[in-house]
RNA sequence: GGAGGAAUGGCAGAGUGGUCGAAUGCGGCGGUCUUGAAAACCGUUGUACGGCAACGUACCGGGGGUUCGAAUCCCUCUUCCUCCGCCA
């Protein structure tokens, strides 16, 4: 979320901005401008009675000491009418403490300045594209069919087994998806990340830091009985590792890649969209989380795009395309978002891969991760970034429906040496 | 799951009701000395909120309570350790 600095700094600023993601804060932030003024007046006024209570205290603590009860006890009248005053300033203080912190979690991210005006993902901006398209046989098959076809994907099966979007990757499919986990793992890691096997399930003050909870709530499988979450992205346990973290200037930039299985709950998003593997509610996934400099975070937003890129460029001529998301298709919490896409040769339509990030200073304000600043001499907010590096499913659909040829689904040669083969038939 | 013990600053470790934000040691930072370094010595060294500042307030695992006053007493939760049971 926003830090009440920065909205008291710069308030004309984030309101403009926020119009760029369709999002007129004026009333919440006038409220909250409001409520901060009374927390601090609550607060003087309860130091103060505080500070009194406490010289009185340690004036009874002295007469205690010569022995003077009488006047020990006529001190101590004194206190129970402060008392109560204290008491009720300071709950009134937690009251309007929350207030604000209700206000201010409903604030999404501040655009970054670079981002297009749009209403919807029609205006997202094109930055790149690569890669080729390959020569198909007639009658290309959709990748489900061909999952069927091989006997590598069995949608049925994980129907049968837990129900829909759950499926079983069997034989060669398997070994698939394994050998893609470990070719991102290595190329994260020859990239400096270092990995993390993070735990699947995490508590509430790990949702919140992220910004998963509480508006997304329902978006998470929760286990009732532990009060725990499945995650629904690395992001999650990975970011949260630093939360309430105090960082020195020389450990940034942290960059952590992990794999983790994601859940989904993805509840209400049935329809045309969902077929195969575009849309599942357990799928595998390698991750990127950068903490950086805020001075430099938009260096590090640029590397991981590049990296991504090349990790895409890799699996040898896959069609992509990178795209940098307008206001409107923008992430609640995210200042700058470039969207991944691969082509869906018989879908005949883009796939999301991954998508890569700059919060900025939003999570780590709600994490409280903050580094010792040398310069500035105190602690400030990192800003924090993650990208997809990448999403398994719909890597693997664009693979089997562009590589399909009348002998089988060829393998890119980067992956032999995870697979131990080269063609699925 | 059952029985017991513990949780204090970056680390180690004192403190069991009064002036304790907290002794001491180590580490970190600054300085003296030195050609430089080490050693020695001196100083400094948590976080948050409020305040122009001086300074005030809070924080000794989390939450609640008792008390004029809590690191210290009580309740509760969490985590860790030991023993028993179960177990990949």
């Amino acid at each position: 979320m926003l830090t009440l600095a920065q909205i008291k700094k710069d308030k004309e600023d984030i309101l403009l901005k926020l119009k760029i993601k369709n999002f007129d804060g004026t009333k919440i932030i006038k409220k909250v401008i409001k409520a901060d003024d009374m927390r601090r007046n609550l607060q003087q006024e309860a130091d103060s009675k505080q500070a009194e209570l406490k010289s009185i205290s340690k004036k009874i603590g002295e007469l205690m000491k010569q022995r003077k009860a009488n006047e020990a006890n006529i001190a101590r009248e004194e206190t129970s009418q402060l008392k109560n005053k204290i008491k009720s300033l300071q709950g009134k203080q937690a009251d309007t403490f929350k207030i604000i912190k209700d206000l201010l979690v409903q604030v999404p991210n501040i655009p970054h300045e670079s981002v297009p005006d749009g209403k919807s993902e029609q205006d997202n901006v094109l930055i790149r594209k690569g890669g080729r398209k390959h020569k198909l046989p007639e009658n290309p098959l959709p990748h489900w069919e061909l999952g069927k076809k091989y006997d590598i994907i069995d949608f049925e099966l994980g129907n049968k087994i837990t129900g829909a979007g759950f499926p079983v990757y069997k034989g060669k499919g398997a070994r698939l998806q394994r050998a893609l986990i470990n070719f991102f793992l290595d190329e994260n890691e020859k990239a400096g990340y270092r990995e993390i096997l993070p735990p699947l399930m995490v508590n509430e003050d790990s949702g919140f830091g992220t910004g998963q909870l509480p508006d997304k709530e329902g978006q998470m499988y929760y286990v009732k009985a532990d009060n725990l979450y499945l995650i629904p992205t690395a992001e999650v346990p990975v970011t949260n590792i630093y939360r309430n973290v105090i960082l020195d200037e020389g450990d940034l930039p942290v960059k952590n890649t992990a794999y983790t299985p994601c859940f989904r709950r993805e509840a209400g998003s049935y329809g045309k969209d969902v077929r195969g593997l575009n849309r599942l509610h357990q799928f595998d996934k390698v991750e990127i989380v950068q903490i950086q400099h805020p001075g430099k975070s938009y260096q590090s937003l640029d590397e991981m795009v590049d990296h991504v890129e090349g990790i895409i460029k890799k699996l040898s001529g896959l069609p992509y395309r990178i795209v940098k998301l307008c206001g409107g298709d923008l992430g609640f919490t995210s200042a700058l978002t470039y969207d991944f896409e691969v082509y869906s040769a018989a879908q005949e339509k883009w796939l999301e891969v991954s998508s890569v990030s700059n919060f900025e200073s939003y999570q780590s304000n709600r994490l409280q991760l903050r580094y010792k600043d040398m310069n500035l001499k105190n602690n400030q907010h990192p800003h924090t970034l993650n990208g997809s590096a990448l999403a398994l499913p719909r890597i693997v659909a664009a693979l089997l429906e562009n590589r399909q040829t009348a002998d089988g689904i060829t393998i890119p040669k980067s992956l032999w040496r995870y697979t131990g083969f080269k063609i699925i038939n």
